[in-house]
DNA sequence: TCAGTATATTGATATTTATCTATATATAAT
DNA sequence: ATTATATATAGATAAATATCAATATACTGA
C-alpha cells in the first residue's frame, strides 16, 4: 500500500504535536493505559482522549480495552509505512511526480 | 544534534499539509524555481510563497536567488534527521522517556 | 527611465484545532 | 443499589493557519 499525499499529510498532522510526539514515545516502550499516560503531562484527562483520538484515528496508535482501563499501544506497522513515505518522498524516485512530462519541464 | 518534541513538532507541521508534502516530492529530484513548482497547483502564487516560507522556516528547504528567479532546494541532511528523530520516537531505546522511573511506572 | 516579470508581503476571512469545564458512560467494589 | 473510578463526549473559546486579492519589492531589458 503506498500512501498519497493527503493520506501521508493526515498522519503526519497529527503527530505535529509536541504532546503526541511525547505520547508516541511514550508508547515506544510498550503499551500503556490512560491514566499512566497522563501522569507525564500538565493537561487535563479530556486533552488526553483528544490527543489518543487524533492518534487513533490516522492508525498510528491501537487501543485494548479491559475492564475500567483502555491500553493504548503503537501500531508498528504504520509507524513504518509512514516513515517509508518520508523516505520515498525525499529521494528521487522513478515514480517521482518530477517524472511527469506533461507538467513539469525538469 | 538531537531534536526534543518541540523542534521535532516545528518540522513536521511543516509537513503536515498535502501541498507541502508534493512539493517536497517535486523537489526530490533537484532544485526549482517558484514559477515551475506553482504549475503542479492550483492555488495562487502568494499562497505558494507562504508553503515555501512555511518550509523555509524549519530548514528542510533552501533558496538560491538568481536575478529574478528563486530556485528552491531540500536540505536532505535535515530531511534525514527529521526521519531519524521519527525512527528513534519510534523505538524502544535507552534513552527513551519511559525509562524516567522518576515518573512512570512502567 | 519605463515597462514587464518573479517573488514577497499585507490584511482579511474561513476553517481547524488544542484546551478547558461540565457531563455522560461504563465498569468495579462495597 | 450505591459509590467510586477510568475514560469518552459535548460544547465553548482562543489561537493557528490556508487561502485569497491587492500591493510592494526587486530585477531585467528596451
Amino acid at each position: 500500500m503506498k500512501l498519497n499525499y493527503d493520506e501521508g499529510a493526515k498522519i503526519i498532522k497529527a503527530l505535529a504535536d509536541p504532546n503526541r510526539l511525547k505520547i508516541i514515545d511514550i508508547l515506544s516502550c510498550g503499551e500503556m493505559c490512560a491514566c499512566d499516560i497522563l501522569e507525564h503531562f500538565d493537561f487535563t484527562q479530556p486533552t488526553l482522549s483528544h490527543h489518543m483520538k487524533v492518534l487513533m484515528d490516522c492508525n498510528i496508535v491501537e487501543c485494548r480495552k479491559e475492564g475500567l482501563w483502555s491500553y493504548y499501544s503503537l501500531n508498528i506497522s504504520n509507524c513504518n509505512k509512514l516513515i517509508l513515505f518520508l523516505m520515498n518522498l525525499i529521494t528521487d524516485t522513478d515514480e517521482c511526480i518530477c517524472k511527469d512530462k506533461s507538467k513539469c519541464k525538469c
